[in-house]
DNA sequence: ATTTCTTGATAAGTTTTAACTATCACAGCC
DNA sequence: GGCTGTGATAGTTAAAACTTATCAAGAAAT
């Protein structure tokens, strides 16, 4: 009883044909339907609005009042239907809505500055969405559906997933200007024993990466001095509170002058994370963000190829259709 | 081919319901119908649309970018419908539509601000839009369905209409202060032999009341100072260009003091006009029509009783179904 | 590892809706 | 009085929308 009969879109479409010709046979031409047609679904209109939206007469047709007041309301709807229509044929050509990214903190201020310009000279009309998030945080939106697309840490758990590598970024080693080890670019990794290493909160994944390498270096992890980003890592580091391993982006972003810091690599030892790009395996638009991600390996390659190395080929992981 | 597969209401209210559950099954239940009929209207929507909206897992479902892009045009046209329906049910309730009325310039003025205040009174919402013209083209907008509603003077040619005879109302004789006759309240018919009588253009139709009346006076009717208005009329007599006939509701309304002028009337002959009101016969509104044309009736009579008299009872004229 | 539950998709059949053709009844016109 | 043009109606057909029953696959529990 609550919803008797809705108009439907068609219907409207003819009122609105009727109330321009004001002739029913003339309009059903328009509209290349039978004049019989439009007379039914004219009175089924009227019927659900419970309202006389034409006066018919031998000579012709009016409107009567109600129907001039509500013929405004249904072109309104007639209206949006086109707008709504005209974004769809947009949306089916191009990629042309917004896809909602998901980057790590340690990664996406010093990444996509570098990718972005290049990215939107070739997919022109892409929009993102950047989110920042820890990388747990991100595959748990990516798999709620919350993110389309995430920059995630290498290997993770990929099941429902398609996760696409795309290039590995070693972790330097910078210490104080005043440290004993400084001046020097290549450092043997037994010389890093005893040393204090600061690190960022466990919930990053340079945390576990610098824990382990940490162990096996006889390095010491400061965990009651914790950087809660990559910069205040960085802070603590010239204030002198120990070392750490920073990202190699990171490093090319933000340590243009020297500053109070020096950065070195360990001989035959490279300490690296592994990025890549991920999405739900059965995301309509799969091809697209494979697409994308090709571009991103190639754009890094580009611009950024002395600082890290791309993935050595597309390797897939986790069910695909 | 330029108009595939227009989406329906129905499937963006389904789209609209799946969007907010993120689950057919819950969705279909909302919707009172069954899952299949809603992941077939869902997929026929998107066929249509040639645009993937929502992305189906084992586990639930998501919008698909395209889909977040499009929703909100889609709500765009559930909420335009929805506007169409209230107005619609208002409109099926009340008598709320914008109602059109012509009036005679030679009556409009003069008798409608007596009647409209209590007319809306006793039809809380209702909306007239007042159009004046002379009385022939009223007959034709009213046939044509420019109007709705026409008052007009009686008798006519009531084809296809329905005429609500409403009262009649006395013309009377007026002439400059400086006149013989000046200061009789009553004057015979055979004083106004040889007289010079001023009168409107003719399409007006006082014009032919007037002309047939001087024909059995003797009255002269003065052809070459015809007024385009009553007012104009009025200020002829004033200066002294002849006398005239001027209708009660003219003088109660513009000649509240008695000026250079003098209203008598004819001994034994009362020269009227009849209005009346009238609608198309098959209008969908006619009950509510007769009904406005007896409140009309009945204000006048309260409001202007002295000046005219009511019709005797409703006499209708004119084909009606 | 297997079972169970939940998800959306599919198949087959039924009901409802929208359309067609043919025709009617009436108004207006010559 | 016939002719033309109007919208309404009847009967039929085709398409669309819905139903129930079932399937296949991922998720979660055992």
């Amino acid at each position: 009883m609550r919803d008797p009969n809705p108009p439907t879109i068609r219907q409207l479409q003819y009122f609105d044909a009727v109330a321009r010709h004001l002739n029913y046979r003339s309009a059903a031409e328009e509209l290349a339907i039978s004049q019989p047609a439009l007379t039914a679904q004219i009175s089924a209109l009227e019927n659900g609005l419970k309202v006389a939206l034409l006066e018919r007469s031998r000579s012709g047709t009016h409107l009567t009042p109600e129907g001039r007041e509500l013929l405004p309301h249904a072109r309104e709807v007639i209206a949006a239907m086109r707008t709504l229509r005209e974004h769809a044929a947009v949306a089916s050509e191009g990629h042309q809505a917004t896809y909602r990214l998901g980057v790590p903190p340690t990664l996406g201020p010093y990444l996509l500055p570098h990718v972005m310009p290049e990215l939107h000279q070739r997919h022109s009309g892409l929009k993102l969405y950047v989110r920042e998030q820890p990388h747990q945080i991100l595959l748990q939106e990516l798999r709620s559906g919350a993110l389309d697309l995430a920059i995630l840490p290498l290997p993770l758990d990929a099941r429902g997933l398609v996760v696409q590598a795309m290039f590995t970024e070693p972790l330097r080693y910078v210490i104080p200007a005043d440290h004993p080890l400084a001046g020097r670019s290549v450092v043997r990794p037994r010389q890093l024993r005893g040393e204090k290493v600061l690190t960022l909160e466990a919930q990053h994944h340079i945390h576990s990466l610098v824990k382990e390498a940490c162990a096996n270096l006889g390095a010491v992890i400061q965990r009651d001095y914790e950087g809660t980003s990559l910069d205040t890592l960085r802070q603590m580091v010239v204030m002198g509170l120990g070392t750490a391993f920073l990202p190699a982006l990171y490093i090319h972003s933000e340590m243009h002058r020297p500053e109070a810091l020096h950065v070195c690599d360990l001989q035959g030892m490279t300490l690296t994370r592994e990025h890549g790009l991920a999405w739900r395996a059965g995301a309509p638009s799969r091809h697209f963000y494979r697409r994308l991600s090709s571009d991103i390996i190639d754009i890094v390659g580009l611009r950024l190829g002395k600082a890290i190395s791309l993935a050595g080929k597309y390797k897939s992981r986790g069910a695909r259709r």
